[in-house]
This record gives structure tokens, sequence and C-alpha cells, in this order.
DNA sequence: TAGGCATTGTGTAACGCTACACAGATACGA
DNA sequence: TCGTATCTGTGTAGCGTTACACAATGCCTA
């Protein structure tokens, strides 16, 4: 910049003035400036300088969980993801990806970044990258939770909201199973009964869990007796592995609560006969399988995270769900 | 950091050397520092201030295209999105996406962010945002073109891809058609013949257009009649109402070349007789619905992409595509 | 015991920018 | 003609950090 004014025979404040408040300088002043800024190859003020001298990047970091890989495999990630870019365009915000999950510096990454606040997309409340997060001091936004002093959570009420579906799906049913999301970090497939949803690290796992045991409490039924098959992610194939094992361990199953969509869907697949299915997210794939689910906008709430780490209020979500009723919970 | 110094009774640089290089000082010191820091609520070097000095951010940055919006709905670009960003987490790079499409200070913002180089999702060759990355004398790679002067390119040979699945789905078709995406930047959907490939500004479309062309003309087919229908988006959605118009305006197609398989699948769901189709991707869709399409992986060529722009030699992608032959264009 | 070496701590000088306060010039109405 | 307001340009100081070169100390070896 000091260049550029030698040049154009101007102080460097008048340089800076070109570029950041056009009207300060004389027009004459300012083609020259930018004549001589265009011969010596100046492209405008270094982005880094004008953060540290601003004392704010105008950026918004993202953490999208501890492995950023499983993340855009996740249709519904990559939507909440839609939301949040969609607020960082309309404000000028960039959308920085902290990316996680590579080694074991995550922690150095996260705290490291250059970024005015942070979004965390649903996590455990052990994770290492959240506890970065919120030890840089800066606005933390987490989406679905863990909920944590000092942080904004943004998520609907999973539990009211599973137990709704489970109703549906589980009534009548006389072997029902659940198909879940992983329950801790290590992210293995298993089948297991009587899961105790207070032991699963991830909020949003545990309050999904806990509202389809209201649920079977609801009908009567015994949830220690209910199998649930974990997955390691949202991902068909996943679930037809994790559903054969249902099958093998209970073969008179008849219905199968699932997370998401694609979960069911697998279920669907696998299914060996008359099987009542509910799915999570009402996406494509729910409408095209007639899929009894619960309906959420993961784009609103990417941008309602988005709204709030930047410093807005947004209104409640927790109720900002809807249980869509279709065929394949029907008698 | 002085406060920290201060209240740890060391110097300032000390106090930079526990957190950069904590082998550089002894562990009682660090010790002292950390618990100083901790005190101050001192939670590690400002990012923007780090990038400064280093003269590095550490950062890549990505443009998908003039409307991030429209970028998040299209599975491939999510999936091109995914290779980047896999590579970024290998090597500790934040991936920035610049928020672009939302006014008219496009521009600025690309110039204004704090990244070290660009990766930019396929665009026109007057795309003022792309101009704006090329201006910043960062490091530019460019996928799927326009292909320009001081940057790298990376995609396959879309025009060779779109030869041969023309030829596949074209054949012994008396009214074959297209489906495209948009010519322009304008996005508007419409339904045209003989479409002259060089007047498309963005590269891709013009080289399968131009590709398409030339398998029509490889079986005597006169390109001038072949009605192209244009869509906004990658979109099933789009596919089926301009679908309607080519019906309308060629009641008697019986063969579609399709940009993408979600607009293949758009045309099969419209079809009213019996079609040829074809599609693009080889996605889910494609295996589903067992269409004939192009594979290529835009996972790998975004991390092609990344590696590139962080400046390493990638391959050659011209030819890292396969056609994949299905049912939607037997006899 | 001197010389060499590793270890640990310290000042200085930028990195590139902009808020702020001020100075000189011009214009204009009283 | 003077005071006041507007326009345009300028210096200073400091945002928070780290590379570098140097100093002080302790330790080992010959």
């Amino acid at each position: 910049m000091t260049d550029v004014a030698r040049a154009a025979g101007v102080s460097t404040m008048t340089v800076s003035y070109t570029y950041n408040r056009p009207a300060r300088v004389s027009p004459d002043t300012r083609a020259r400036v930018l004549r001589a800024a265009a011969t010596l190859g100046y492209a405008g003020p270094d982005p880094s300088a004008r953060s540290l001298r601003y004392g704010a990047t105008r950026t918004l970091g993202v953490v999208l969980g501890e492995h950023l890989t499983y993340a855009f495999d996740d249709p519904q990630a990559v939507r909440f993801l839609a939301g949040v870019a969609e607020v960082c365009a309309e404000r000028g915000y960039g959308l920085l990806i902290v990316p996680t999950g590579a080694g074991d510096d995550d922690h150095d990454r996260v705290v490291a970044a250059a970024v005015d606040a942070y979004v965390v997309w649903t996590t455990t409340d052990d994770d290492p990258v959240l506890a970065a997060a919120c030890s840089t001091r800066r606005p933390v936004v987490i989406h679905g939770g863990p909920e944590r002093a000092g942080t904004t959570m943004v998520g609907i009420d999973n539990r009211a909201a599973a137990r709704a579906v489970g109703v549906e799906v589980f009534a009548g049913a006389r072997r029902p199973v659940v198909l879940s999301f992983p329950l801790d970090r290590n992210r293995e497939m298993f089948v297991g009964s009587g899961i105790d949803p207070d032991s699963v690290a991830y909020p949003v796992t545990r309050d999904r869990l806990a509202g389809y045991r209201d649920a079977a409490r609801d009908l009567g039924i015994d949830w220690s007796r209910v199998p649930v098959g974990v997955c390691r992610t949202s991902d068909e194939d996943d679930a037809r592995t994790v559903m054969r094992h249902l099958v093998a361990a209970a073969p008179d199953l008849d219905a199968v609560a699932a997370m998401s969509d694609q979960l069911a869907l697998g279920a669907l697949r696998e299914a060996t006969g008359p099987l009542r299915v509910s799915g999570w997210d009402d996406s494509d794939v729910a409408r095209q399988h007639d899929l009894t689910t619960v309906a959420q906008s993961l784009r609103e709430q990417g941008a309602a995270c988005a709204t709030a780490a930047l410093g807005d209020p947004v209104p409640d979500h927790r109720d900002a769900w809807r249980l869509v009723r279709r065929g394949s919970t029907a008698a």
C-alpha cells in the first residue's frame, strides 16, 4: 500500500480511503491511485491485516462434527449447511468449514481459525472439538445440542417428536425395533436391547431414543425388550446391514422406527414380511416411499444457527416439527 | 499476549513460543504461562494477527458459482465440495466458502476473503466472480472451465463423453432431444432447436452440447432439428416442466440425452411412450433407474482441485470418465 | 579449568492496515 | 471581509503476532 501511495504521489491513508471510502477521495486522486495499483499489481487491502485492524473477520466458522467426512454424505447436514450459507451470503459473511477429524490437532485448528463465531453441528457432550470452540470465547451456537452454559442451542424437541412418531409406528406392533444413529463417537454398528437413552452421548439420538421409549410405554410395550440397531451413519447401506442383524435377532419384527428416512428406506428394502416403518426428516425419499415421518427444516435451522451466531435473536425451534402420517404406518 | 507475559513474569516471546513451539520452553515456564493464560481468559494467539505475520492464512477459498444457493441443491456440487474438504482436512487447511450471489458486491467479497488460493466451481467465461478471483493474484483452480491463462483447469473431456453417451442414446432414434443445464447466467427455462454450442457461456454445457451434436452427426441426424430443453438447475422438477414443453413441441420424441441423472429421471417420469434416456454422473438415481450414463467422480475432482490449488501437481482428468451402458438405452 | 554446545529466555522490528484527529483549501452567506 | 462549513489530504499510533539474533545459564568433555 505504501508503494502504491508513493507511485500515485499520495499518502498511505489516501490509498486506504480509495478502497474503503471512495467518496472520501476526489475522483482525480482515486483514478490515479487505482492506476498505480494496477501497474504495481496491488489487488486491494490485505484481508488478514484488515481483520487484525478491525478486530473482526466477518467470517462464521462451522464445525461439522468430529468427522468432516461424514457430514457431506448426510443430506440433512448438507441442507443445514445450505441454511447457514444462505444467511452468510445475505450478510456478506464468509463461511469457514473447519477441517476436523483428520488428526489429533482438531483442537488447535478450531482455536486457530479466523472466525467471529462458531456454529457446531450436532455432536456429543464430550466432543473435544466442541470444547475447543467454547474455549475460544467466541459466540457458539450448537445445533441439536448438547446444551452448554454460554452457548445457544437451536433444534427441535426431538423427544416429543420421537414419541409422536413412535406411537404412530409402534401402534399394534408385537415386535417393534429401532434403527438408530450412533450412540457415541465410536460409531460402531451393533444391535442391543433395552438401551438406556441416558447413556447415549449424542443429545439428538438420546432424545429420540427417549421419545421412542416414551411411545413404547404409552402403548404398554416393554422397552427393555425392544431391539435397537445402531448404524454408523445415516446411510441406506448401513441400515440394510444392521437391519439384517435385527431380522436375525428378531425374526418376528413388525415395526421399525428409524431416525432418518434413509435408514427407513434401508429397513423397507430388507423387509421380509409386512412391516410398519417410520422415518425422519420428510425428505424426497419419504415422499417417494410413502413413509410416515417427522418433518423439520434443517435448512431453516441452519439459517437460525447462523443468525444466532451473528448475534441476532432467533425464534425457538422446539416446536418446529410436524408428524407426517403416510401409508408406511397404515393398518 | 503481553498481559499474559506480564502475569506469568516472562517476555512476550516466551508466551508465543509456549503456543507455537512448546519444546522451546521449559516445562515449568510453560505451565506458568498456560496458567496465566487460563486466568486471564487468553485463548491462544489471534488468528488474524498470525496470518498477517505469516503471510499466509492456511485457508482455501471456494467459489460455488455466482449463486451459492444453487450449489447446495446440486448433489454433484456437494460431492465436489466434499472432495475439496477432504484434502483441506488432511492438510489442516480451512475451507472458506465465499458467499456470492446475494448482492452486487461479489467482487469485493472475493477479493477481501482471507484465503491462500481459490477453487472455482464450474462457471461462465464472463463470471465477474471468476474475474475477481483471478485479480487477487492468488492461485486459482477452475473446475470444468473456463480455461484461463494463469489458472489451472481440472475436469473431464465433456465433449468426448457427451459424444459417447450421445451415440448410445440417439442410436436408432427418430426424434432425439436434449435436456440441458443453463446456457448462460440468466438461467431461464426454455426450449429451442439447433442451438449453437459455441454460443453457450458455460464451458461444461458448451462441451456437452457439442458432444451431443457430434453424436448426432455421427448418426446422420440433423442437429438443427434437435430440440434442446434448458433447465434452470439440475433438478428433477425443473426437468419435468421442461420435458412437458419438449413433448408439446415434439410429441414424437423418442430419445433424451440429459446432462444429469436427475434431469434424466425427470424425463422418465414425464415419458408418454417408449423412450431412450441417458443421464450423467452415475449417481444412485442412475443405478436405481437402470440409466445409461457417464460415470465421473466429482469427489475426486474436488480433491484434485484442492490439491492443485495448494500447489501440488495433479494428474490430468480429461479421461477420468466412463460410459455406463444400462437398460435405458437398450433396444 | 577452559572451551564448546545445548537449553532457555529476551528485545527489536516488522507484517499491512485503518481510526482518529488534524490541516489546508475552497465556497458561501452575512 | 470574516466566520463557518465542506471537501480533501496527511501523520501517528497501534491492532497481536513471530522471525531473528543475541544473551545468560548450565553441562559435558578434554
